[in-house]
DNA sequence: ATATCATGGTTATATTATAACCTTAGAGGG
DNA sequence: CCCTCTAAGGTTATAATATAACCATGATAT
């Protein structure tokens, strides 16, 4: 029976990903990933761990975080520095560089699939640094809040 | 007298300009961006405040917490998020676009001012989200870490 | 002088993250 | 089916990073 729910298509999406590759989705993880999909802004690894404990699925930190490393790994997850918190990919499972847009006023967060910049990729070829991972964060005001301040 | 050192030279030109500027530059203040700049790596506010201490400069972690976010501020430091640490500034005390290459293997950190990537700035200007902060950090190993390694 | 404000001291605590060790539960070979 | 091996997660404790709240001091301005 089909969910009718977005966030949780997604989450379906990604366990058949996680499946082809031969990774396990336990129940856990799953979890972690549902929320994820489901929360309107980044969670931090405290709120994921609070929720899930409510509803009697996580024991204890580590347990959380170990899935939300996982789940970076596995390129279903992002971590925000800029806000220490985790938000669900909402570009494919595959590799990418992602930047995030990040609003201070509303929390929302949005993904853009962007190359990395060719100015950065240039600066590192030319002092023969090699570039294992990118973070590209721009904290600032979306339009929606641009327009109707609080 | 002069001091002969790069790093103090630079301690004393940030003064200067925050003189300049009519902003206070105290003692505490000025001990900390010295830290920094003799620094071979980023270092932790606790790093920080545990050399401050040893001095008897410092009493405790609020004092460099405030420190650091004023040098942030003024454009005489940056905190790299990756790390969860703080660098000085070796491009001016301007307010600038930098970008950041770290080192996982040696820890020395690159600053390099580069202007902010098109595609990101585009893909603002398209959703009505106004930028206010930048943050850019690429891991990976540097040239003489890829040659030499441990 | 006295009011005002920026700075920093002090104490306590919040928030984020990991170490270390043990238990359980699956997968796969025999 | 049983055994072995390993990935996953439970559990406890603690490390590392950061801030709240309140007070004391010292510069600045009128
Ligand atoms: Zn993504
Ligand atoms: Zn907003
Ligand atoms: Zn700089
Ligand atoms: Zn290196």
């Amino acid at each position: 029976m089909p969910t009718h729910c977005k966030a949780c298509e997604n989450t379906d999406s990604a366990t058949k990903t996680l499946t082809d590759r031969g990774v396990r989705l336990t129940v856990l993880r799953r979890d972690v990933l549902q929320e994820l999909h489901h929360a309107k802004q980044p969670l931090g690894a405290y709120d994921l761990f609070d929720n899930l404990k409510s509803a009697g699925k996580a024991s204890a930190p580590p347990a959380v975080y170990r899935v939300l490393d996982f789940l970076v790994e596995q390129g279903l997850a992002h971590k925000l520095r800029s806000l220490s918190a985790y938000a669900a990919c909402c570009l494919g499972p595959h590799a990418h560089q992602a930047i995030f847009l990040i609003c201070r006023s509303c929390g929302t967060v949005n993904e853009c699939d962007i190359a990395a910049p060719k100015s950065l990729t240039d600066t590192a070829k030319s002092t023969g640094f090699r570039i294992e991972d990118i973070t590209i964060e721009a904290m600032g005001t979306c339009r929606s809040c641009t327009e109707a301040p609080n």
